[in-house]
DNA sequence: GTCGGGAACTTGTCACTATCAAGATTGCCT
DNA sequence: AGGCAATCTTGATAGTGACAAGTTCCCGAC
């Protein structure tokens, strides 16, 4: 067998078989991308990783289980590039706004589960870490505002910006928007439709 | 067997087991409102309506026809709850929107199906037709502000208007939101966050 | 009235899936 | 070297969507 290692084995622990942990989300990633979230199948993903059809529960315990995974690394995925975004903006509401939809078209199929609940185990202890990672990231937006309100209309502001980026976002990938009024380019359109409304804001 | 009439029978045509294409949209949203859409079974809708397990196929081809079918009702039950609140609320911008969400959240199941097009056949033409039902009604609302944009920014200002109340909905309804800071009831914490946005508009 | 024709539904089957139980392999630590 | 635990496999069960072929029943034409 020349119990090869396979892949990127240097970074991670080498097991039996490489990171098969790892190989398994990647390859749910562009699963989801085909067939979305209820299309996932735990024994094709593990064809794919070229392991046994049970391989997968074992990491995992079981699909839900992975997608809490899943959706983690959507969060923390987020949370960073919100992160940046606000750094390199300056703190501009309007650039994370946008930074938030095309985070939900460069990785749809995270952004699909990470919104599902009842898809993955939402008490999970890392998952709820890594969505209040993601949720301090927009109220930093929020709160470096020029005119930043204070008191529980921050929260509202908040909420206001998250929806209608959040709200973008989903129909987006939904393809509720049409074409030919808005363009097939998210970013341009995102800043175009957010502008109008984040814009009175700051 | 006393060929009995079952339920709602007069409306409808009586077929062989009374109305069994409602019976399974009705038996639909309950189901889907316990275990969300991907765990929406054709056999548990079968059981519950009394038929054997092959019966929804046959009206709705397969289950992606049922969602088709479950869509469009929606669609058009979100057209007429937003042509009702244009009219009482003498065209308010905000209370459409406000409607819109507290539809999301009394027919979550239609709402969740509505915008996931990889479960149900997007080409459909009852689908379509009702769909632009409910953008044509989202579009009056903006059009009847008092001071309406015109040309691509109206087209803008309808995404962003569609996009918040879509976003908040999607938000409240995946329990992203969290009520202490906003409160358990739906259509006051609505009408706090979208008026955050909506004010300035009209 | 009866008698086809067709719609509504049933029965049976196949391939696929998630989950569980129990065994086999392998790296690692003492 | 020996043992141990984690990794992975094999096997089996119950549930699912889809398909094919049969059965029941209404309804309109003759």
């Amino acid at each position: 067998m020349l119990s090869g290692m396979t892949e990127e084995d240097a970074a991670g622990r080498p097991y039996h078989h490489g990171n098969l942990r790892r190989a398994l989300l990647t390859a749910a990633a562009t699963a989801i991308e085909d067939s979305g979230p209820a299309g996932l199948s735990l024994r094709d993903l593990a064809r794919r990783a070229g392991v046994s059809h049970a391989a997968p529960a074992h990491h995992f315990g079981d699909k839900a289980g992975l997608l809490t995974a899943f959706a983690t690394e959507g969060f923390e995925m987020l949370a960073d590039t919100l992160a940046r975004v606000g750094e390199e903006s300056g703190g501009s509401l309007l650039e994370l706004g946008v930074g938030y939809v095309m985070f939900a078209v460069r990785h749809r199929a995270h952004f699909e589960v990470m919104f599902r609940p009842e898809l993955f185990h939402r008490d999970d202890a890392g998952l709820t870490a890594a969505q209040q990672r993601t949720r301090a990231a927009l109220r930093a937006g929020v709160a470096g505002l020029p005119a930043a309100p204070v008191g529980p209309a921050a929260a509202h502001s908040e909420l206001a910006a998250w929806s209608i980026a959040h709200g973008f976002a989903t129909l987006w990938l939904g393809r509720a928007l049409r074409t030919d009024q808005i363009g097939d380019d998210p970013e341009a359109a995102a800043r175009l439709v957010l502008s109008r409304l984040f814009a009175p804001l700051g």
